[in-house]
DNA sequence: ATTCTAATGGCATCGAGTGCATAATGTCAT
DNA sequence: ATGACATTATGCACTCGATGCCATTAGAAT
């Protein structure tokens, strides 16, 4: 049994960077000089790549500050996935609130400065909504296997849209006031969720 | 008590269109031609202005679609101050969200093709982000006067984002099947809402 | 007619995004 | 090593949205 040296997992030139290494050194720009304020090539050449190549990493200078969203989704369609199917409907869905928006403490600092660019810039809140649509997209998918529903059903996608509702509306408490927490926010937008409008807020 | 005759509104050129024209022709040339595929250049050309024109009426190639939001806004909120305080806050915001998305007959048709441009297109289902900010801050002011607490608290922009997920949710679903009603598909997630997620969809 | 005001229009410019051709860098078979 | 092949990086030209600046036009008031 001679070559099987290892499944070749690579052939042919090896990327030069990350799209996370990206992502934050264009937070860090963004952070600094504004978002308007930093072009495609001031952040191309900071990275020590072609602006043409940062492009190839990301669809949009919007999407710099997003990173690798996509690896963060699949991950909480695992989590989805996992849940015993006797979890409640409601806790499924927190806890993939929860688990979506938790982070290591050494990434506090970018994940904060990350989410006041995209909660607050203009531009970068209109095209959160295209990075929210797949993020619905697992929801949906989820309820309506629990519901037995199709993913594009009224209530799927209704139930995938006040979750994420909850989420943005969190985020915002959370950068607003420094001194609360994010699982906390998180928690209350799903009680004031879970039990209906009628009752005052926490 | 002589020179009175009118408070003389009009002084100086008078504008050539309004915005609810130009966004009719917009619309109409998105809907044929497509939206990236039509340019600025054309709309103004359609519309018989120039191209700096046309930026004077909206802020960008994006707002084209949504013609004269602003006064849509004001009419909400004066249906909400209008509400006498005993009606329950679900009902009011139902209301409210009813009335605002009720539309004549007669522009049924541009409505449709409007809303269908703004949910489908990408470009434009981010910038719609953008003015659903201004809605949700009618919604969040509501909210605030009637539970006393402020417009940025964590409950009336929580409630805000939960009733414009429902109010978004519906227009989809409404886009998806031409048989189902607008009304219906609001009431529906409006009870979904209400009552939390503890129960199967309608 | 003159003046004042507000809207229109032309022009130059900046920056994001894209298609296309080419170079650079890595693996593999011989 | 060397040539074939695969994949990424890069340079260039071009389109188009958006904006600042300034001149021009249309109406109102005197």
């Amino acid at each position: 049994m001679p070559s099987r040296r290892k499944p070749s997992a690579r052939i042919g030139r090896r990327p030069s960077t990350t799209r996370e290494s990206l992502s934050a050194i264009g937070i860090e720009l963004f952070r600094t000089r504004g978002f308007d304020e930093t072009s495609v090539d001031e952040i191309a050449e900071a990275a020590g790549i072609a602006r043409r190549t940062l492009f190839r990493y990301f669809p949009s200078k919007n999407a710099v500050p997003w990173g690798d969203f996509d690896a963060h989704l699949a991950h909480m369609r695992t989590h989805l996935a996992a849940l015993p199917d006797d979890v409640p409907l409601a806790d499924a869905l927190g806890s993939a609130l929860l688990d979506f928006n938790t982070f290591p403490e050494s990434e506090s600092q970018r994940h904060r400065a990350r989410m006041e660019l995209i909660l607050r810039n203009p531009t970068l809140q209109a095209y959160s909504s295209v990075m929210y649509q797949g993020w619905r997209g697992a929801i949906a998918e989820f309820v309506a296997r629990r519901t037995g529903a199709a993913p594009d059903d009224h209530y799927p996608r209704t139930v995938a849209y006040l979750l994420l509702a909850v989420a943005v509306s969190a985020y915002e408490q959370w950068l607003a006031d420094e001194t609360l927490e994010l699982p906390d926010l998180l928690a209350d937008g799903m009680r004031t969720l879970y039990s209906g409008l009628n009752h005052s807020g926490s």
